[in-house]
RNA sequence: GGGUGCAUAGCUCAGCUGGUAGAGCAUCUCCUUUACACGGAGGCGGUCGGGAGUUCGAAUCUCUCUGCACCCA
């Protein structure tokens, strides 16, 4: 083995091998099933931390079920995004001079789906550099045959159940895009603007109102002014009427709760067809609605001529030119408010009166007496969360979720694109509607005459819509699979919260519907990864980090050139770059995958977003090169050796019993984590275990067994035996975090202990044994460590060079210490480089002094070498120490409550402890008097 | 306005049902010893955001204030 851990060197090799070996393919049988569905990724997308961390938290509970011997699947496959998806390729489009609507249809889509043979699966890809253990043969794509005849049957048995419907509904508009967009994917964020007080003239002449607001072009749609009933200033005016301005329509004036009577003037214009609060109080008081705008947001023909085809900004403009010109701008005030923008194309989202298909989640029962959509999709929603049949973790996203779907409206399933799943309508001249799985079907479904023309809906769903049947319509639903039986309900969700509402909430609606169960027992909530600085990671602020460029390394100059090159801002791109060459100054070292996965998992605590340090990462880098290295210890020390593995005779040291009870500690440790899904814990757990005792301990403690001429065989075998058990059992517990290096090591270790098989991933994971916890090897080794730290402070207290040989004097041993004083003479020698150790009943003159466990006093003989003021201030600084904890220990213990009321147990310890500290302390005073 | 978090060592974070404040990184000292300098040995460093309460005992439970973040309206 090279002297230093190489990633690069064992990474390529193993995957391959584990795919091509089917390890990652659900096995046939076994009695309990594990399943977990992975999230499908953008099908043209690329890996980001975001992927990374969240394969790594999938692939270490899905390695560890596996591990446990269930039959685990991990289902994964890509989605086709539709908006995005979209978008990328218009842009091409546009690039080369062209646009879909040149193309049509037809030829756009083939265009779309070169692009996903094109550029899908270098995500896949990625994944598999990841190491996740997904059964690719089992890949899915969204759009691919079997899943598009689910989400045609879902859009057909609902619509047949009377839960999907077609109606004209306000809806948010994208006029860059011209579709209908979801309320989750418009972001709304404050932004500077104006609020402008307009005066309206009452149609009587007897007076006049002022409105304010903050979207003056929308007045050419209003069809009423509106204000509180409670409202004094404005009670007498309710019921009249306004001539609006520009338009000379008139309108009524209103009262309606709603209104904010301290807000603006008071009174509030109302325009129904372009704003959702509008909307409700024109559905409230049966107003029109004038809709104003076109797809494109321009103003409308049903606007006054003037400004009829004028972008909506521009109109604005105008319109506050012309009120100003009439003596009706009151007032122009700055004002800040939230601007609702598409989360693609950034556009100002339009609120738009358009025909739109619905799913039903609103309606207790249907107007014919069926049951409506919150009694059938949104209430089972609620209940499964509700008594557990779900449950999140962290699980106080449960009150987000419980929350979302509370105030939950019906939703917009139907997109103005071209790339999805085509709603399955058809309608005939008269725009009748028949739905059905196809047009043949729809044809015989509604017993329609063969002549009769027939053209389909153009638009496509919603992409959640597919996705929300992905943990069904994989395994095979709508038939009934026997996946389906095997794996439904999936046992675990790993997601963002920022996709409980897009996703989770509406996978479980639908599995529940369909599927007639819960889609998954348990939703593992994780945080989003940001920066350093604790900043989320964005092309356009030029901080994002390519997982791929951690585990393969990247110089600076790659580094800047990719996170400044295709800027939408490139005015950014020198202050990005400096940044850059200030935070990864001479680039980022190849870590590889497992260093990054370490890191991820021991950052995934519960419910945080997490801070991306590569600091971390260096650290777990080198615990890796920590393994790598004990494992040449190792092997040295066992390969071509007797490690026991025909049963001979092992003469187990307290040493060897010790990390074998360490160990077992650790495994039940590790086991308890695992079922919590702290992640974090678990890495600490075993990193802990492996470098603190392991290492650090247990491999020093074989050195002089193992390097002993008068070792007998016995021990050394028990020695080795131990070295390779516990490494191996190690590497199996660590074989879900750390994948690879862990299979490149047991590949060698597994046969020196006595196991066989193809591969680490399908090894059974290691099962703590009580019985292998030896109390008495516990304290034993812990007097021992005890012992040399104390040995060590002092060298290093009194600045003995370590290489210095010393004398230790051990005084007032008790019979234990005597007894293991004897015993580990060896291991205490060869730790503390101490040449002779002598059990004495005097101290001895000049010396340096240092207590273990109270009474026993380790003198360092330094005649002619001790400072005696040096000394002194030494055991003062000790004394000073021990005589804080007493006072605190004593105070305690003098409160007459603490002893009544404490338990028994604990008042004994303490009072054991004062005892001991008492103890030490009259033992460091009486050497301080000495010298 | 409603909701959810967070505030612990210089930095990033653990701290499970209340019982002696921990880790990694950074920093300081010593050491190239035959697994590892991507290392070893040792040290420094915290009135756990402020206040109040419950309790024998609070980083931990309750209330309150302050600051920050996110989600929904």
């Amino acid at each position: 083995m090279d002297k230093h851990y190489d990633p690069t060197a064992i990474e390529g090799k193993w995957y391959p091998i584990w795919e091509n070996n089917g390890h990652f393919q659900a096995a046939q049988n076994g009695d309990q099933t594990y399943c977990v569905m992975l999230p499908p990724p953008n099908v043209t997308g690329s890996l980001h931390m975001g992927h990374a961390f969240q394969d790594t938290i999938m692939d270490a509970l899905i390695r560890y079920h596996r591990m446990t011997g269930k039959r685990t699947l991990w289902q994964p496959g890509t989605d086709h995004a539709g908006i995005a998806t979209q978008m990328v390729v218009e842009r091409q489009l546009a690039a080369a001079g062209t646009s879909r609507h040149d193309l049509g249809r037809e030829a756009f889509l083939e265009k779309v789906w070169e692009w996903k043979a094109e550029s899908g699966g270098t995500i896949t890809r990625q994944m598999r550099r990841l190491g996740a253990s997904c059964d690719w043969s089992r890949e899915r794509f969204t759009m691919d045959d079997g899943l598009s005849d689910a989400v045609k049957e879902v859009f057909v048995r609902l619509y047949d159940d009377g839960l999907i419907y077609r109606g004209k509904r306000l809806v948010n508009w994208d006029p860059v895009l011209q579709t209908a967009v979801s309320d989750l994917e418009v972001i709304s964020e404050e932004e500077q603007g104006n609020m402008w007080l307009f005066r309206y003239p009452l149609t009587d002449g007897s007076g006049s109102l002022v409105v304010a607001t903050t979207r003056p072009e929308t007045m050419l749609g209003d069809t009423a002014v509106a204000v509180n009933p409670e409202d004094e200033r404005y009670a007498h005016f309710i019921g009249k009427t306004i001539t609006l301005p520009l338009v000379g329509r008139e309108i009524p004036i209103i009262a309606d709760s709603y209104v904010d009577p301290a807000f603006g003037t008071g009174c509030v214009k109302i325009t129904p067809a372009h704003d959702f609060n509008d909307y409700a109080i024109g559905q409230r008081h049966s107003l029109p609605m004038i809709t104003i705008l076109t797809p494109t947001a321009h103003i409308s023909d049903d606007a006054p001529n003037a400004y009829r085809g004028l972008d909506r900004f521009d109109a604005r403009k105008r319109i506050v030119a012309d009120l100003d010109a009439l003596g009706l701008l009151v007032e122009i005030k700055p004002h800040t408010l939230m601007v609702p923008r598409g989360d693609r194309t950034q556009s100002v989202i339009e609120p738009m009166l358009t025909d739109q298909w619905f799913v039903d989640l609103t309606r207790e029962t249907q107007a014919d007496g069926r049951i409506g959509g919150k009694a059938a999709i949104t209430d089972p929603a609620l209940a499964c969360v509700a008594d557990g049949r779900v449950k999140f973790v962290p699980e106080n996203w449960s009150n987000t979720y419980n929350q979302w779907l509370n105030n939950i409206q019906d939703w917009c399933i139907s997109r103005q694109i071209w790339w999805g799943h085509r709603i399955p309508a058809w309608y005939d001249d008269n725009g009748n509607i028949y739905v059905a799985r196809t047009e043949t079907e729809a044809r015989s479904k509604y017993n329609l005459p063969v002549h009769l023309e027939l053209h389909q809906d153009t638009d496509v769903l919603d992409t959640w819509f597919s996705s929300a049947l992905w943990p069904f319509s994989t395994l095979g639903w709508p038939n009934q699979t026997a996946d389906l039986k095997d794996f439904y309900p999936t046992s675990t969700l790993v997601t963002g919260f920022d996709i409980i509402f897009f996703w989770v909430a509406r996978m479980v609606m639908f599995g529940l519907y369909f599927a007639k169960d819960v889609p998954f027992k348990t939703v593992y909530v994780h945080g989003l990864v940001r920066d350093a600085e604790g900043q989320k990671m964005s092309k356009s602020k030029g901080n994002v980090l390519d997982p791929i460029d951690l585990i393969d390394g990247i110089t600076l100059d790659a580094l800047v050139a990719k996170r400044t090159t295709g800027l939408m801002q490139p005015e950014m791109a020198k202050k990005i770059e400096a940044k850059t060459r200030k935070e990864f100054e001479g680039g980022i070292p190849a870590y590889g995958t497992d260093a990054l996965r370490f890191t991820f998992a021991s950052l995934a605590s519960n419910g945080r977003d997490i801070r991306f340090d590569q600091k971390r990462c260096e650290g777990y880098r080198n615990f890796c090169n920590k393994l790598w290295n004990a494992t040449r210890y190792v092997l040295m020390n066992t390969e071509g050796q007797d490690t026991g593995l025909n049963n001979e005779d092992c003469d187990y040291s307290q040493a060897d019993k010790w990390i074998i009870s360490r160990l077992q500690q650790t495994e039940s440790e590790v086991i308890r984590h695992f079922e919590q899904y702290r992640l974090d814990l678990l890495s600490q757990e075993v990193y802990d275990f492996f470098w603190s005792d392991y290492c650090d301990w247990y491999l020093e403690l074989t050195k002089p067994i193992l390097n002993n001429a008068d070792s007998s065989e016995a021990q050394k075998r028990a020695a080795r035996k131990t070295l390779v058990r516990v490494l191996e059992a190690t590497l199996r517990l660590m074989h879900p975090i750390m994948p690879f290096i862990t299979e490149e090591i047991w590949q060698r270790v597994a046969p020196l202990a006595g196991k066989t098989g193809a591969s680490i991933s399908n090894q059974a994971f290691p099962v703590p044994r009580a019985s292998g916890i030896c109390p008495i090897a516990l304290g034993n080794i812990a007097w021992l460590k005890e012992t040399i730290l104390a040995v060590r402070r002092l060298r290093n207290d009194l600045n003995v060079a370590p290489s210095k040989p010393i004398n230790l004097i051990a005084v007032d041993a008790t019979e234990q210490d005597r007894q293991r004083l004897n015993d580990f003479a060896s291991y205490l020698r060869f730790l503390t480089k101490v040449e002779q150790i002598s059990i004495e009943n005097k101290d001895p003159s000049q010396a340096a002094v240092a207590i273990v466990g109270g009474n026993l006093k380790l003198f360092l003989p330094m005649a002619g070498l001790i400072d005696f003021e040096a000394e002194k201030a030494r055991l003062q600084k000790e004394i000073g120490k021990i005589s804080v904890e007493i006072e605190k220990l004593d105070s305690k213990l003098s409160n007459a409550s603490f002893v009544d009321k404490a338990p028994a147990a604990l008042v004994e310890k303490e009072k054991a402890r004062l005892t001991e500290l008492q103890t030490a302390k009259a033992n460091l005073e009486k050497q301080h008097a000495a010298l």
